[in-house]
DNA sequence: TTCCGATATGTCTATTTTCGATACGTCAGG
DNA sequence: CCTGACGTATCGAAAATAGACATATCGGAA
Protein backbone atom coordinates (compact mmCIF):
# COMPACT_ATOMS: atom_id res chain seq x y z
CA UNK A 1 0.00 0.00 0.00
CA UNK A 2 1.06 3.19 -0.79
CA UNK A 3 2.19 5.57 2.64
CA UNK A 4 3.09 9.15 2.33
CA UNK A 5 6.62 8.49 2.46
CA UNK A 6 6.43 7.28 -0.96
CA UNK A 7 5.95 10.25 -2.28
CA UNK A 8 8.98 11.83 -0.87
CA UNK A 9 11.20 14.04 -1.63
CA UNK A 10 8.75 16.39 -3.11
CA UNK A 11 9.96 19.14 -5.60
CA UNK A 12 10.30 22.75 -4.02
CA UNK A 13 7.50 23.91 -5.95
CA UNK A 14 5.25 21.24 -4.50
CA UNK A 15 6.51 21.46 -0.95
CA UNK A 16 5.43 25.35 -1.42
CA UNK A 17 2.18 24.85 -2.89
CA UNK A 18 0.98 22.62 0.01
CA UNK A 19 2.13 24.80 2.39
CA UNK A 20 0.70 27.78 1.15
CA UNK A 21 -2.83 25.62 0.81
CA UNK A 22 -2.51 24.46 4.64
CA UNK A 23 -2.50 27.95 5.40
CA UNK A 24 -6.09 27.89 3.26
CA UNK A 25 -7.53 27.57 0.13
CA UNK A 26 -5.78 29.85 -2.34
CA UNK A 27 -6.14 30.32 -6.06
CA UNK A 28 -2.74 29.86 -8.22
CA UNK A 29 -1.96 33.16 -8.26
CA UNK A 30 -2.60 33.79 -4.18
CA UNK A 31 -0.21 30.92 -3.97
CA UNK A 32 2.38 32.35 -6.30
CA UNK A 33 2.32 35.48 -4.54
CA UNK A 34 2.46 34.08 -0.92
CA UNK A 35 5.35 32.01 -1.65
CA UNK A 36 7.31 34.44 -3.10
CA UNK A 37 6.49 36.53 0.38
CA UNK A 38 7.34 33.98 2.54
CA UNK A 39 10.57 33.53 1.01
CA UNK A 40 11.61 37.08 0.70
CA UNK A 41 11.63 36.61 -3.22
CA UNK A 42 14.27 34.35 -3.17
CA UNK A 43 12.02 31.63 -4.73
CA UNK A 44 10.45 32.71 -7.51
CA UNK A 45 6.77 30.99 -9.30
CA UNK A 46 6.64 31.69 -12.97
CA UNK A 47 3.66 30.96 -14.44
CA UNK A 48 5.44 27.36 -16.04
CA UNK A 49 6.50 26.66 -12.84
CA UNK A 50 3.04 27.60 -10.92
CA UNK A 51 0.69 26.05 -13.29
CA UNK A 52 2.56 22.56 -13.94
CA UNK A 53 2.46 22.02 -10.70
CA UNK A 54 -1.10 22.62 -9.42
CA UNK A 55 -1.65 20.01 -12.37
CA UNK A 56 1.02 17.71 -10.71
CA UNK A 57 -0.66 18.34 -7.45
CA UNK A 58 -3.88 17.53 -9.03
CA UNK A 59 -3.30 14.64 -10.46
CA UNK A 60 -1.50 13.10 -7.49
CA UNK A 61 -4.73 13.98 -5.60
CA UNK A 62 -2.31 16.47 -3.23
CA UNK A 63 -5.02 19.12 -3.92
CA UNK A 64 -8.65 19.45 -4.98
CA UNK A 65 -10.45 22.55 -6.77
CA UNK A 66 -12.81 23.52 -4.79
CA UNK A 67 -16.43 25.61 -5.84
CA UNK A 68 -15.36 28.50 -4.34
CA UNK A 69 -15.43 31.44 -6.23
CA UNK A 70 -14.92 35.09 -5.95
CA UNK A 71 -17.55 36.70 -3.98
CA UNK A 72 -20.66 37.47 -5.32
CA UNK A 73 -20.45 40.54 -7.09
CA UNK A 74 -17.03 41.15 -7.47
CA UNK A 75 -14.80 40.44 -10.37
CA UNK A 76 -15.28 38.39 -13.27
CA UNK A 77 -12.17 36.78 -12.88
CA UNK A 78 -11.87 33.18 -13.75
CA UNK A 79 -10.07 32.18 -10.63
CA UNK A 80 -9.52 28.72 -9.32
CA UNK A 81 -9.51 27.97 -5.92
CA UNK A 82 -7.51 24.42 -4.57
CA UNK A 83 -7.35 23.35 -1.06
CA UNK A 84 -5.80 20.67 0.13
CA UNK A 85 -7.07 16.54 0.42
CA UNK A 86 -6.10 14.14 2.87
CA UNK A 87 -3.60 12.90 1.20
CA UNK A 88 -2.01 16.31 0.28
CA UNK A 89 -1.81 16.98 4.10
CA UNK A 90 0.08 13.92 4.88
CA UNK A 91 2.34 14.61 2.35
CA UNK A 92 2.86 17.93 3.56
CA UNK A 93 3.16 16.54 7.06
CA UNK A 94 6.02 13.65 6.27
CA UNK A 95 8.13 16.05 4.23
CA UNK A 96 8.25 19.11 6.55
CA UNK A 97 8.91 16.77 9.38
CA UNK A 98 11.95 15.31 7.06
CA UNK A 99 13.19 18.52 5.95
CA UNK A 100 12.80 19.78 9.48
CA UNK A 101 14.70 17.18 10.93
CA UNK A 102 16.95 17.32 8.34
CA UNK A 103 17.39 21.46 9.55
CA UNK A 104 17.34 20.94 12.83
CA UNK A 105 20.78 18.37 12.26
CA UNK A 106 21.76 21.23 10.15
CA UNK A 107 22.26 23.87 12.44
CA UNK A 108 23.45 21.79 15.28
CA UNK A 109 26.29 20.62 12.26
CA UNK A 110 27.16 24.12 11.59
CA UNK A 111 26.93 25.86 14.99
CA UNK A 112 30.22 23.97 15.97
CA UNK A 113 29.55 20.51 16.66
CA UNK A 114 31.71 18.01 14.94
CA UNK A 115 28.04 16.53 15.88
CA UNK A 116 25.97 14.34 13.58
CA UNK B 1 28.74 42.38 -5.41
CA UNK B 2 27.95 39.11 -5.22
CA UNK B 3 26.41 37.61 -1.72
CA UNK B 4 25.99 34.41 -0.41
CA UNK B 5 22.24 34.85 -0.93
CA UNK B 6 22.05 35.18 -4.61
CA UNK B 7 23.03 31.71 -5.27
CA UNK B 8 19.86 30.74 -3.37
CA UNK B 9 17.70 28.58 -3.41
CA UNK B 10 20.23 25.85 -3.62
CA UNK B 11 19.05 22.45 -5.67
CA UNK B 12 18.37 19.48 -3.19
CA UNK B 13 21.47 17.75 -4.08
CA UNK B 14 23.57 21.02 -3.94
CA UNK B 15 22.55 20.78 0.07
CA UNK B 16 23.12 17.76 0.98
CA UNK B 17 26.43 17.85 -0.93
CA UNK B 18 27.01 20.87 1.09
CA UNK B 19 25.69 19.69 4.49
CA UNK B 20 27.48 16.67 3.86
CA UNK B 21 30.72 18.17 3.64
CA UNK B 22 30.22 20.41 6.60
CA UNK B 23 30.29 17.66 8.39
CA UNK B 24 33.71 16.56 7.24
CA UNK B 25 35.94 16.26 4.48
CA UNK B 26 34.04 13.23 2.26
CA UNK B 27 34.55 12.27 -1.28
CA UNK B 28 31.87 11.22 -3.72
CA UNK B 29 30.90 7.53 -3.02
CA UNK B 30 30.72 8.85 0.78
CA UNK B 31 28.78 12.01 0.46
CA UNK B 32 26.40 9.73 -1.51
CA UNK B 33 26.28 7.18 1.35
CA UNK B 34 25.97 10.30 4.10
CA UNK B 35 22.94 11.09 2.12
CA UNK B 36 21.04 7.97 1.91
CA UNK B 37 22.01 7.25 5.17
CA UNK B 38 20.55 10.89 6.97
CA UNK B 39 17.80 11.05 4.70
CA UNK B 40 16.91 7.11 5.65
CA UNK B 41 16.76 6.23 1.84
CA UNK B 42 14.53 9.21 0.92
CA UNK B 43 16.66 11.22 -0.80
CA UNK B 44 19.26 9.04 -3.59
CA UNK B 45 21.72 9.94 -4.94
CA UNK B 46 22.87 8.14 -8.31
CA UNK B 47 26.29 8.98 -10.25
CA UNK B 48 24.59 11.17 -11.98
CA UNK B 49 23.27 13.43 -9.61
CA UNK B 50 25.84 12.82 -7.48
CA UNK B 51 29.02 13.66 -10.12
CA UNK B 52 27.22 16.67 -11.82
CA UNK B 53 26.77 18.10 -8.18
CA UNK B 54 30.23 17.65 -7.42
CA UNK B 55 31.17 19.23 -10.45
CA UNK B 56 28.77 22.35 -10.14
CA UNK B 57 29.78 22.56 -6.91
CA UNK B 58 33.19 23.13 -7.71
CA UNK B 59 32.28 25.53 -11.03
CA UNK B 60 30.43 27.63 -8.36
CA UNK B 61 33.41 27.48 -5.85
CA UNK B 62 31.57 26.26 -3.01
CA UNK B 63 33.56 23.19 -2.75
CA UNK B 64 36.94 22.22 -3.62
CA UNK B 65 39.11 19.05 -3.97
CA UNK B 66 41.76 18.43 -1.18
CA UNK B 67 45.65 17.18 -1.71
CA UNK B 68 44.15 14.52 0.94
CA UNK B 69 44.45 11.16 -0.14
CA UNK B 70 43.28 7.38 1.47
CA UNK B 71 45.67 6.56 4.11
CA UNK B 72 48.90 5.12 3.89
CA UNK B 73 49.41 1.44 2.71
CA UNK B 74 45.96 1.43 2.32
CA UNK B 75 43.67 0.75 -0.70
CA UNK B 76 44.58 2.45 -4.24
CA UNK B 77 40.88 3.75 -4.62
CA UNK B 78 40.79 6.56 -6.78
CA UNK B 79 38.99 8.73 -4.16
CA UNK B 80 38.79 12.25 -4.71
CA UNK B 81 38.34 14.27 -1.46
CA UNK B 82 36.03 17.38 -1.31
CA UNK B 83 35.94 20.20 1.38
CA UNK B 84 33.84 23.52 1.49
CA UNK B 85 35.00 27.02 0.46
CA UNK B 86 34.31 29.72 2.57
CA UNK B 87 31.61 30.55 -0.11
CA UNK B 88 30.44 27.50 0.32
CA UNK B 89 30.32 27.69 3.90
CA UNK B 90 28.23 30.90 3.57
CA UNK B 91 26.16 29.46 1.04
CA UNK B 92 25.19 26.72 3.25
CA UNK B 93 24.63 28.90 6.31
CA UNK B 94 22.54 31.11 4.36
CA UNK B 95 20.19 28.22 3.17
CA UNK B 96 19.42 26.42 6.43
CA UNK B 97 18.80 29.67 7.92
CA UNK B 98 16.21 29.79 5.15
CA UNK B 99 14.97 26.55 4.69
CA UNK B 100 15.05 26.27 8.19
CA UNK B 101 12.80 29.51 9.12
CA UNK B 102 10.49 27.92 6.85
CA UNK B 103 10.07 24.91 8.29
CA UNK B 104 9.49 26.71 12.10
CA UNK B 105 6.65 28.35 9.98
CA UNK B 106 5.47 25.11 8.07
CA UNK B 107 5.40 23.39 11.80
CA UNK B 108 3.21 26.33 13.46
CA UNK B 109 0.96 26.19 10.45
CA UNK B 110 0.57 22.52 10.67
CA UNK B 111 -0.08 22.36 14.36
CA UNK B 112 -2.23 24.94 14.28
CA UNK B 113 -5.34 23.49 12.24
CA UNK B 114 -6.52 25.23 9.90
CA UNK B 115 -4.81 28.19 10.85
CA UNK B 116 -2.30 30.72 9.19
C1' DT C 1 42.00 -18.59 -8.00
C1' DT C 2 37.70 -17.51 -9.28
C1' DC C 3 33.51 -15.41 -8.32
C1' DC C 4 30.77 -11.88 -6.06
C1' DG C 5 29.30 -7.82 -3.71
C1' DA C 6 30.64 -3.41 -1.90
C1' DT C 7 33.39 0.41 -2.96
C1' DA C 8 34.59 4.14 -6.16
C1' DT C 9 34.50 7.18 -10.19
C1' DG C 10 32.60 8.39 -14.36
C1' DT C 11 29.45 8.88 -18.88
C1' DC C 12 25.15 8.72 -21.27
C1' DT C 13 20.26 9.27 -22.13
C1' DA C 14 15.68 10.10 -20.62
C1' DT C 15 12.60 12.20 -17.55
C1' DT C 16 11.26 15.62 -14.35
C1' DT C 17 11.34 20.18 -12.78
C1' DT C 18 12.11 24.94 -13.35
C1' DC C 19 12.53 29.32 -15.95
C1' DG C 20 11.03 32.92 -18.81
C1' DA C 21 8.64 34.58 -22.90
C1' DT C 22 4.33 34.95 -24.83
C1' DA C 23 -0.55 35.08 -24.91
C1' DC C 24 -5.25 36.30 -23.62
C1' DG C 25 -8.47 38.70 -20.69
C1' DT C 26 -10.23 41.59 -16.46
C1' DC C 27 -9.91 45.52 -13.63
C1' DA C 28 -8.57 50.12 -11.51
C1' DG C 29 -6.12 54.54 -11.81
C1' DG C 30 -4.19 58.42 -14.25
C1' DC D 1 -6.49 55.52 -23.94
C1' DC D 2 -2.62 53.64 -21.56
C1' DT D 3 -0.50 51.30 -18.02
C1' DG D 4 0.26 48.15 -14.37
C1' DA D 5 -1.50 44.60 -11.32
C1' DC D 6 -4.25 40.61 -11.34
C1' DG D 7 -5.28 35.95 -13.20
C1' DT D 8 -4.97 31.73 -16.05
C1' DA D 9 -2.60 29.22 -19.47
C1' DT D 10 0.86 27.24 -23.03
C1' DC D 11 5.30 26.87 -25.14
C1' DG D 12 10.25 25.88 -25.63
C1' DA D 13 14.68 26.05 -23.41
C1' DA D 14 17.54 25.08 -19.58
C1' DA D 15 18.58 22.95 -15.23
C1' DA D 16 18.32 19.07 -12.19
C1' DT D 17 17.51 14.31 -11.27
C1' DA D 18 17.17 9.24 -12.14
C1' DG D 19 19.04 5.21 -13.57
C1' DA D 20 21.44 2.25 -16.91
C1' DC D 21 25.90 1.28 -18.31
C1' DA D 22 31.02 1.20 -18.05
C1' DT D 23 35.38 0.47 -15.69
C1' DA D 24 38.31 -0.71 -11.93
C1' DT D 25 39.81 -1.97 -6.99
C1' DC D 26 39.22 -4.63 -2.92
C1' DG D 27 37.91 -8.32 0.45
C1' DG D 28 35.73 -12.52 1.49
C1' DA D 29 33.71 -16.93 0.22
C1' DA D 30 33.69 -21.00 -2.51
Amino acid sequence: MSEPRDFLPLSRSMLHLLLALREGDRHGYAVKKRVEELSKGVVRMGPGTLYATIQRGEEQKFIAETDQRAPLGEDQSQRRYYSLTALGTQVLVAEVERIGSLMDHARSVISGGTGG
